[in-house]
DNA sequence: ATTGCTCAACGG
């Protein structure tokens, strides 16, 4: 009795908590369910561009994949698809409307905080060294010798390594995923690793269930990569034909150098990109899967823990919505906005006042 | 073959 007064509750409060609060102008002119109201696979005119310029894998990532890409999806697709593609969002947009697709100040700001503490902790442990990159193949032969350097400093006795990189085809995925981990933890007397990862956040309370979701599935992508590489499932050929390098072509001199520099011992050989990737790829092998990760809340501000949470890794959970994702990437479903007990997410996004998702599902609501 | 092709994560 008491429900029906809220469905026809117009909010137009800057606060968005419902569907309905977007510009019934809008809506009256995107009449996507002439058919009734079963949900294509294509409805959306997002979806329509897309299909028409091509997936957004070959759009967007022609090579690969980054971590970060999967998890913005995770938080919401539609979303991703606006920061891939604004044109996509400037469709629901009429001609000379005026319309910002930036991030508010306020959100920047945030990351760059974040972004800083990150920055600071990395510092803490381990000095950065220039290296002049000429070629792609310079480029992948540096994050190679990033995860190198991770598993020299564990034979050494440290125990805490800092922004590792990962890379891999997740899930027989037949996609490149890259990544950077924020911090592995070696117990040398186990030999386990765990996976630490540090959100920071301008609220001094714990995120909503869906926000430390997204985080988990972030350390889990992580963890399923890693491990990956542990198993020995990524290949050299998987680097070589995703990545389109040249492997066997001598590395630039200021990379040669840092590799002599950093290692005395090796003996004067002019290193490949395929010599340091082939190293690592070894390497990798002889640590143990990670089974194990820790997401880590800490206040901005006062610096603060403000709590933590244990992943364990599910992999046939991850499997499927990992696969879920790739579906989208190669154009075989259509996009699909955040669910209604998250449209919270909306009240901080950019792209609300002319999502199509939003609109679509505030038509729904109305029936 | 004019011919190239990505710093990731950052927070919500
Ligand atoms: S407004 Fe909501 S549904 Fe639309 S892109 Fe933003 S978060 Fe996703």
């Amino acid at each position: 009795m008491f429900e029906t007064d809220k469905t026809q509750h117009k909010d137009n409060d800057s606060n968005i908590d419902e569907w309905s609060d977007a510009d019934e102008d809008e809506l009256a002119k995107i009449d996507f369910f002439d058919n009734g109201c079963e949900l294509s696979k294509f409805s959306l005119e997002c979806d329509k561009l897309l299909s028409a310029e091509g997936t957004p894998l070959q759009r967007y990532r022609p090579k690969y994949l980054i971590v970060s890409d999967f998890v913005q999806q995770y938080w919401c697709e539609q979303q991703l698809l606006y920061r891939l593609s604004p044109e996509a969002y400037l469709l629901n947009v009429s001609p000379g409307v005026d319309v910002s697709i930036e991030e508010s100040a306020e959100s920047k700001e945030v990351k760059e905080r974040g972004s800083d503490v990150h920055l600071a902790r990395e510092l803490e442990i381990q000095v950065p060294v220039e290296v002049e990159v000429i070629t792609k193949e310079d480029a992948w032969a540096v994050k190679f010798l990033n995860i190198q350097t991770m598993i020299l400093a564990f034979t050494k006795g440290h125990r805490v390594a800092r922004e590792v990189p990962v890379f891999g085809v997740p899930f027989g995925s037949g996609f490149f995923v890259y990544g950077i981990i924020d911090e592995l933890q070696y117990n040398p007397d186990l030999h386990t690793v765990e996976i630490l990862e540090l959100k920071t956040r301008k609220s001094c309370y714990p995120p909503r269930k869906s926000q430390q979701d997204k985080d988990a599935f972030q350390v889990g992508l992580y963890a399923e990569m890693f491990n990956d590489l542990v198993r020995g499932m990524v290949t050299r050929e998987m680097v070589e034909n995703h990545l389109k390098l040249t492997l066997d072509t001598p590395l630039s001199g200021g990379i040669q150098r840092h590799i002599h520099q950093q290692n005395k011992k090796v003996k004067m050989k002019i290193f490949t990109c395929g010599d340091i990737l082939d190293m690592v790829l070894s390497q990798m092998q002889s640590f143990t899967c990670i089974t194990k990760g820790t997401v880590e809340y800490v206040h901005q501000e006062s610096r603060k823990q403000i709590s933590t949470f244990p992943m364990t890794l599910d992999q046939e959970k991850l499997r499927s919505l990992f696969l879920k994702q790739c579906e989208w990437w190669r154009g075989e479903r259509g996009t699909v906005g955040v669910d209604v007990e998250d449209c919270w997410k909306c009240s901080y996004c950019q792209f609300a006042p002319f999502c199509e998702w939003r609109a679509v599902k505030a038509a729904e609501s109305k029936h």
